[in-house]
DNA sequence: AAAACGGGGGC
DNA sequence: GCCCCAGTTTT
């Protein structure tokens, strides 16, 4: 039987196949463990985020904190002091702006500390449910592969992902891409004997008739 | 447009 | 030992 290979449908092969819940909903804890995830592995961002918030309960307890201190909770877990030092400070912006409460709105989320579109839009998702595409490296690589787009640049796949993919789709694609590409997707030497869309894939087909 | 942040894991 | 990682900010 033949698979269909448009776009929408190869999505929901790849939701169905690589499913992501999230067991954390709360936007100040999304926001701060998206944060934590940047340029960092799941395993280290789950440390990290179990340290920090087994002492720091909320925005106000961490905007009160130093950054310092924050730092050397965190550090075992592969984080940067910078990085600390973003979470201090976006948790005494949204304190001073918002009474400690994460905007739902993406302009908002924008001007925060730490904060650009990959982060934003995960937080839209996750915590509001309101549909945003966050083209991270995952992403931005399956989609490249699949032959959705052919950009190099991710802002060109977020527009470009916007009018390819039904909207129900921009929220689950994010998390389920993350995980088709840290099992079997991934940057090199993606696996793909065991991929469930390589029928769909430019980059299998190609490399497959490259021999 | 490119550098910097940064410890841990894969190879 | 070298390169990369749920990016963002600064130069």
């Amino acid at each position: 039987m033949k698979i269909d290979c448009k776009p929408n449908e190869v999505a929901r092969r790849i939701i169905q196949a690589f499913p992501r819940e999230y067991n954390e909903r709360d936007p100040f804890r999304v926001l701060v463990n998206t944060i934590l995830s940047q340029r960092t592995r799941d395993e280290n961002t789950d440390e990290a985020s179990r340290r920090l918030f087994s002492k720091y309960k909320g925005p106000a307890s961490i905007a009160n904190a130093r950054a310092e201190d924050l730092y050397e909770l965190v550090r075992p877990a592969g984080m940067y002091r910078q990085k600390a030092e973003r979470i201090v400070s976006v948790a005494r912006e949204l304190l001073k702006r918002y009474q400690g409460k994460v905007p739902s709105e993406i302009h908002k989320l924008l001007e925060l500390p730490g904060v650009g579109r990959k982060t934003a839009n995960i937080v839209l998702n996750v915590s509001f449910g309101i549909p945003a595409l966050a083209v991270d490296t995952h992403v931005h690589r399956i989609s490249n592969r699949l032959g959705w787009v052919k950009t190099k640049m991710p802002e060109d796949t977020e527009r470009e992902l916007t009018n390819l993919l039904e909207e129900e789709l921009w929220g689950p694609i994010n998390g389920s891409m993350v995980e088709f590409g840290r099992k079997l997707c991934k940057p090199r030497k993606p696996l793909c004997d065991n991929c469930p869309v390589k029928q769909c894939c430019d980059s299998y087909l190609a490399s497959k008739n490259s021999y």
